[in-house]
DNA sequence: CGCTGAACTGCAAGCGTTTGCAGGAAAGGG
DNA sequence: CCCTTTCCTGCAAACGCTTGCAGTTCAGCG
C-alpha cells in the first residue's frame, strides 16, 4: 500500500542500506546519492516504519507520561508542556493514566506492561506503592519524577516545605493565628509527597510562631474544589474558626472562596485565603497564591528524560529544584483581632 | 536482557508459534500446553514485544489523540476519557498536541508523520486547515471528530447551535434584550465550528424574538478566562452595556464574572452571564450553564474507534449527537426594565 | 483393524528496518 | 606506477514476533 524502504532503493537504484543511511543523515553518502535519495522518497511519500526501526534498533523514541488525574489543571498543564517538549524532538508521548485513580483499591499499576515500549519514563507526581515503584525501577529506564523526589531517580519539583512556609508566614505577618490548612491526604502513598510537606511547612511555621495547630484546623482537600469547599465549610462551622485559610492548590482554594460566599462571609476582611499553583483563574478571581511553574517543570523533566538518553553513560540522579514565588492579590488581608 | 518467546518455547519445550498462540488465547493449543506455556512466560516476566508484534501483524494496538489545547478545561476532561476508555481495551494512546496552535501562521499539521503509527484516529475539535484535513484523511484510518461534524468522517458531538439557543432563548425569557455573545472566532478553519455555531444560535434566537444583534454585542473571547474578562470589560464599557451575556464557554463566563466584579457590577442583579460546558467550578460559583457531556464525548469517541477497528467492513460514517441540558443556578435572574 | 477427521503442534517465511563487515573506486603519497 | 587511505556502497544477518501450511497423533467410525 504504502511505500517501503525497498521501493525508495529500487527507484534511487540503491540499496536499502544507502536508503536507510542518507535518510538519516548519517555519514558516508555523496552529496549525489543523498539528494537523490530525498527526492525519490518524499516522491513516493515515503515514511519510516516506526515498528520496523524499533525492532531493529531496540529504540522506540516513545516517552511514557505517567499521569494519575490527567483532567485535574495541574496535570493537563504539565502533560501539555511535556507533548510539546517531546514532539519536537520528535519522540511520541504515550499517555498512561493511573487506573482508577481514587478507588481506594485501584487495579496495580502494571510497570512491566511498558517493557519494550518506551525509551524513558516521565511520572507526574503520582500515589504509587512501593511495590509500583520497584517494577518500574525494574524497567531500567530513564525515569524522571515531577512533584516529588524519589530517591535513586531524578525529578523536578518545587520545595513543598518552603512554599508552603511562605504561604504560612505570609499570613502570619498579617496577624492571623488560626491558620487552616486544606489538602492532607489521609492515605500517604510514597511518591505523593506534596500535601504531606504542605502540611509539615505549614505546621512548622505555625509552631515556630509559637501557636500550636489545632488538630481541626486540618482538613483533607483531595486537591479538587468541591473537597476545598466541602472543606471550608467544615472549618467555618467551627465554634472558633480560623481566621486564615491555606490550600494547598488554587483549585480547593476556589472551593474555599465558594464555600465562604455561600455564609456571606467576607474575604479578605472576615478571612484570608490563600492558595499554591498559580492556576490561570486564580489571577482572575484575585487569589493570593504561592506561583509554581507548572509548565516549567513538565518541560524540564522532558529535556531531562530526553538528555538521559542521550547520555546513556551518566544516568544521573539529579534532582532539580524550581522556584516559587509569592503572588499578592486580593484574597488575604490583616486579621481582625 | 529480558525475556524473548523464545526462551518461553525453549523453557515449556514447545516451539514459538505455540507460545504465540497459548498466550494470544487462540483456539488449537490444548489446556495443558497453555498452562505450562502461561505459568513459563510468568515466571520469565516475559512480555511480548509490541515492536515486533506490530511489525508482523500491522496493527499498532495504538490510536492518536490529536488535541490543540490540552491544557485547557475542556480537552483535558475529554483526554482523560479517552485515554481511560483505551487502556482499558489494551491501546496505547498517542497525545498528539496541535504544534504552537496560537500561532497564526503554525506550523502544519503532519499527518502522514502517523502514518503506520496508529491504528486509528481521534481528533478533538481542532482548527485545521483543508489540506490537514485531507491528508489526515489520506491516511485511511478510522477516524473520528469530537466535537464537529466533518463530512465524510465519523464525528460525536454535541448541537451546538441548538445549546446556544437554549442559553439564549433562557435570557429572552427572563426579559433581557441587550444579550452579548462572548466567543466568536475570527479565524474561522473547518472543523472548528462549535464557535460559529453557538454564535449562530444565539443570532437565530435573538432575531425570533426580534431583536437585531447590535453588532457590538458579538466579541470574541478564544475560550479562555482572560480572553472573556476581556471581553466582558469592553461589552461593560459600552454606551448601553448589554443587560446579559452569553460565553460559549464557562471558562470565559468565569472571565466575565471576574470582570463585572472588578467595575463593581452584581450579578445577577444587574448583569446576568450564562456559558456552555459544565465545569467543575461553575457549579461551585453558582455559574448558569449549559451543561455538556465532555467525558463521555470522549469516551464513546474512543469506543467508536474501537469498534471501527473490530468491524473493518462498515466504517460508518456515523454523527452521534450528545444531548446538553441546562442547569439553572445563580448568575442569571430577570432583567430590570 | 484400516481410514477419516479433528485437534494440536512445528517449520519457516515473512514483516521493514538497521548495521557490521567487506568490497570497490578514487585520491594521495612515496 | 604501486600501495595506502579514505570514502561510498552493498550484502546479508539480525531484531522478535505472527501465521499459512504441513505434519503428527489419536479418537471414532465403519
Amino acid at each position: 500500500m504504502s511505500a517501503r524502504i525497498q521501493d525508495v532503493a529500487r527507484e534511487a537504484g540503491v540499496s536499502t542500506a544507502t536508503v536507510s543511511r542518507a535518510l538519516r543523515g548519517l555519514p558516508n553518502v555523496s552529496d549525489q546519492t543523498r539528494t537523490t535519495v530525498s527526492r525519490v522518497a518524499d516522491q513516493l511519500g515515503y515514511v519510516v516504519s516506526r515498528s520496523a526501526s524499533r525492532l531493529a534498533t531496540g529504540r522506540t523514541l516513545a516517552i511514557a507520561v505517567i499521569a494519575p488525574f490527567i483532567e485535574r489543571w495541574f496535570f493537563a498543564q504539565a502533560v501539555a508542556a511535556i507533548e510539546g517538549e517531546l514532539r519536537q524532538s520528535g519522540f511520541d508521548a504515550l499517555l498512561v493514566g493511573l487506573p482508577q485513580p481514587d478507588m481506594p483499591a485501584r487495579e496495580a499499576f502494571q510497570a512491566d506492561a511498558l517493557k519494550g515500549r518506551v525509551d524513558g519514563i516521565v511520572v507526574l507526581t503520582v500515589p504509587l506503592t512501593g511495590r509500583e515503584l520497584d517494577d518500574l525501577r525494574g524497567l531500567h529506564l530513564p525515569t524522571i519524577f515531577v512533584g516529588a523526589a524519589v530517591p535513586g531517580a531524578m525529578s523536578v519539583r518545587i520545595d513543598d516545605v518552603a512554599a508552603s512556609r511562605v504561604a504560612t508566614r505570609h499570613l502570619l505577618e498579617l496577624g492571623h493565628r488560626r491558620i487552616a490548612y486544606v489538602g492532607a491526604d489521609p492515605r500517604q502513598p510514597i511518591n505523593f509527597t506534596a500535601p504531606a510537606d504542605r502540611r509539615a511547612g505549614w505546621m512548622a511555621s505555625l509552631r515556630e510562631a509559637g501557636i500550636e495547630p489545632d488538630p481541626r484546623w486540618d482538613v483533607p482537600g483531595h486537591f479538587t474544589a468541591a473537597a476545598g469547599a466541602r472543606a471550608a465549610r467544615e472549618l467555618l462551622a467551627l465554634p472558633e474558626p480560623p481566621t486564615a485559610i491555606f490550600c494547598a492548590s488554587d483549585e480547593m482554594a476556589f472551593g474555599v472562596l465558594a464555600a465562604a460566599r455561600e455564609r456571606g462571609i467576607r474575604v479578605p476582611e472576615q478571612l484570608s485565603v490563600i492558595g499554591i499553583d498559580g492556576h490561570e483563574l486564580a489571577e482572575l478571581v484575585g487569589l493570593t497564591t504561592v506561583v509554581q511553574p507548572v509548565a516549567g517543570q513538565g518541560a524540564l523533566a522532558a529535556r531531562m528524560v530526553l538528555e538521559a538518553l542521550r547520555d546513556e553513560r551518566e544516568r544521573g540522579q539529579e534532582h532539580v529544584v524550581l522556584p516559587t514565588h509569592l503572588a499578592l492579590r486580593d484574597t488575604t488581608s490583616s486579621a481582625i483581632t
